[in-house]
This record gives C-alpha cells, sequence and structure tokens, in this order.
DNA sequence: CAACCGCCCTGGGAGC
DNA sequence: TGCTCCCAGGGCGGTT
C-alpha cells in the first residue's frame, strides 16, 4: 500500500520524466476509480500543456501547470509504472499518460494500474486547490512542519481516541498509515491504544522523531521506485524497510523477545510490545 | 460535534 | 486441487 514514502518516492521518479514536459495525451480506460474522473475538464485543463512541477501533499501526487493541477491518488493499490508503448500491459491500467520530450525522440508512457481502484485521478484549477474537498482540512507534512511536538501536543489534549487513531487522521496529521503509525509507536515506546490526551509532552518529544525516521528510512529504502514498480510482481518499498511490530503478532520482539500483542483499534491491526511500550 | 462503523474493491492467503 | 471466506487499507458518509 503506497503510504505517504512510496507516494514520495514515485513522485520523484515522475518528476525527472514530467517536469519541464509537454503532457501530450491522456487515455482513459474507465470514467471512475473511487470516485469519478473529471475525463473532459482533465482533456481540456492538462493535456497539451507544459508541466511546471510535480510535488506531492500529503498521499497525493500533484502535477502543475499554467491552468490547473492534476491530482493522483494510488489508493491501497495503485501504481504509477513507466512504459515505453502506450499498450496497456497490465491488467487494472485504467489510464495511460503520454508525455512528450523536447529534448528526445521518443515520448514516454505512464501507466496508471489499480485493481481495487482505491485511487483517485482528478483535476482542478489553480485557485481551486486551497479549497478542493482532497486538500482544504489536511493536516500538516509530518517531515515539514517546524514544531511538530508542540502542534500535536496541543492538538491530542482533548482528544480521547486512541494515540494510534489520532496519528492516523488526516486532519491532525497526513501520510501516517497504519504501518508507520504501529512502527513510529513502537520506536516511541508508547502503546498504541492510550487516549491521545494521556500522551505527555515528552513522549511526543520521542514520537515525532519516531514518525520522522519511520518516514525517512522507508523513503530511502524506496528510493528506486520506479525500477520497483516495474517489476512484475509490483511489490510495494515498505517491503524493504524493515517492518519491527507490522505483521509480528505472536513472534518475538526483537527488542525484548517478548510476544507482540496483535489487536484491532478502529477496525486496524495493531501489533505492540506489551514490554516495550507503556 | 466527536467518535465509530460500514462501505468501496480485488487479490491473496488460510482453512477445509 | 479447488472452493469459500476473510482480510488488507484510506477516506468518506451515515449513525450514535
Amino acid at each position: 500500500m503506497p503510504e505517504l514514502p512510496e507516494v514520495e518516492c514515485l513522485t520523484r521518479s515522475v518528476r525527472h520524466v514530467l517536469e519541464g514536459q509537454i503532457l501530450d495525451e491522456a487515455t482513459f480506460y474507465r470514467r471512475d476509480l473511487r470516485g469519478e474522473i473529471p475525463v473532459e475538464e482533465f482533456q481540456k485543463d492538462l493535456v497539451g500543456k507544459r508541466v511546471k512541477k510535480v510535488f506531492r501533499r500529503s498521499k497525493y501526487m500533484l502535477i502543475e501547470t499554467e491552468e490547473a493541477f492534476g491530482i493522483i491518488h494510488l489508493g491501497m493499490s495503485g501504481q504509477l509504472i513507466l512504459q515505453n508503448g502506450p499498450q496497456p500491459s497490465f491488467k487494472h491500467t485504467h489510464a495511460v499518460f503520454r508525455v512528450r520530450r523536447d529534448d528526445q525522440g521518443e515520448p514516454l508512457y505512464l501507466h496508471y494500474i489499480d485493481p481495487r481502484r482505491f485511487g483517485w485521478i482528478s483535476c482542478c484549477k489553480r485557485a481551486e486547490l486551497a479549497h478542493h474537498p482532497f486538500f482544504r482540512d489536511l493536516g500538516p507534512e509530518p517531515l515539514l512542519h517546524e514544531d511538530l511536538v508542540s502542534y500535536l501536543w496541543q492538538k491530542s489534549r482533548n482528544k480521547s481516541v486512541s494515540i494510534k487513531s489520532f496519528l492516523m487522521d488526516a486532519k491532525i496529521l497526513v501520510g501516517v498509515g497504519n504501518i508507520y503509525a504501529n512502527e513510529a509507536l513502537f520506536r516511541a515506546g508508547i502503546r498504541p491504544g492510550r487516549p491521545a490526551s494521556r500522551v505527555r509532552r515528552r513522549e511526543f518529544e520521542l514520537l515525532v522523531p519516531a514518525i520522522r525516521a519511520t518516514l525517512n528510512e522507508a523513503i530511502e529504502a524506496g528510493g528506486t521506485t520506479f525500477r520497483d514498480h516495474r517489476q512484475a510482481d509490483g511489490q510495494p518499498g515498505y517491503f524493504a524497510v524493515s517492518l519491527k511490530v507490522y505483521g509480528r503478532g505472536g513472534e518475538a520482539c526483537l527488542q525484548c523477545a517478548s510476544t507482540i500483542q496483535q489487536s484491532r483499534i478502529t477496525g486496524r491491526a495493531t501489533y505492540y510490545c506489551r514490554r516495550c511500550q507503556s
């Protein structure tokens, strides 16, 4: 599942291919994914335009032109794969984007593939981005916010939800999904089920670096996104990082050898060590 | 309003 | 071996 690190790596790869070039053609093989694709608007506002910037916000990849933003979300199972030709070579290819390159002869093709169709492809006018439903309520970026300890501590004071749900709430903080929430809480020594309001400021001082280290290590490990994603098995990047608790229920804790506990918090698989996390 | 639950979707693994 | 069932997860809408 693409989380922030995977989307960050993918965005960097796409940036090399697309920035400064013309998005020459977009072919859609269906008009809806998780939601409807604004096909006509996309064709009008993005196709034939020069791409100024490719960047990431939360788990969305944004393609910026003079007039508009293209918005790509990979959902649970999405991939964007660089190909030499337009013909879909993977099942569940829903869109193909052709990139005309000024400097070189042959165009390149970006194939959007998403078996579960939990992703989105959308667009909006430049001025609309801040008010767009995807973006208007988003919390800060965990790797950019300058005083994340104070911010999270203050935000959590009246929250009865678990610290894990709190971290995964995109209105509070973006980009921390279930896997990295489990991992960051283990690193910080905090039990995932504790009410957010009862996590002390001193603990947020451990948690914030834990979140950042977890994300940064995953970004480094996933630095070869395109190469990885071109493999037929499409193994997502997070398998490359060493997961210390996620998916290890019943196994020995790597720090203390106690049994890793498995439970469920608001419907999501939760893993922690009873001895290392309190 | 805060919190939670069910739903969307398909592939893959477990269990029989 | 093949079938069925269940789970994975982000985000959103409905309910409590």
